[in-house]
DNA sequence: GCCAACGTTGGC
DNA sequence: GCCAACGTTGGC
């Protein structure tokens, strides 16, 4: 089992959202490194620290699961999707998403500037300068602390 | 809304 | 295959 960490703009997408919805197909993820990880890492039942970007207070808000692994994001043939790609070949899809099943939210949202004081985080892709990836792996060690921050 | 960092695009 | 220009991300 591995561990990951993927960001949503809560005005576009929230945790609440996903508790609503329950799963939720994750579509448009628009960057190979992303895609990667989503396509030969992530397997159903993976765990997902629930990031929230682009807010008054960003930070992890929940923790959701992989429900189905990787599959064609059907957005991205949709000539009216803002996520459409005209040079995406339909016999080898370019895009790939999984779907995302809510697990918690949890009790307070543990912010960013505080997942940046712990030297225990030190590592995480996230708190790499200049990281801008949407889909990124977490070590269990990461994992377990930062919901031990909660 | 600013801007630094980074990925992508396209001319050569 | 280099690299400048451009677009996007995301914290602040």
């Amino acid at each position: 089992m591995n561990y990951w960490l993927m960001k949503t703009e809560p005005d576009e997408f929230s945790i609440d959202d996903l508790k609503r919805r329950k799963s939720e197909p994750w579509t448009g993820v628009r960057n190979y490194q992303a895609r990667n990880y989503m396509r030969d890492g992530m397997r159903r039942g993976d765990g997902v620290l629930f990031y929230h970007s682009s807010c008054a207070v960003p930070g992890v808000a929940g923790v959701a699961e992989v429900a189905v692994s990787a599959y064609a994001d059907p957005t991205q043939f949709d000539p009216k999707s803002a996520y459409f790609d005209a040079g995406s070949p339909r016999e080898a899809p370019r895009w790939l998403m999984v779907d995302v099943k809510y697990k918690r939210k949890l009790k307070r949202v543990i912010a960013l500037t505080e997942l940046k004081q712990h030297d225990e985080l030190n590592g995480m892709i996230l708190l790499r300068p200049g990281n801008r990836l949407s889909v990124m792996p977490v070590t269990k060690p990461e994992w377990d602390f930062v919901l031990g921050l909660e």
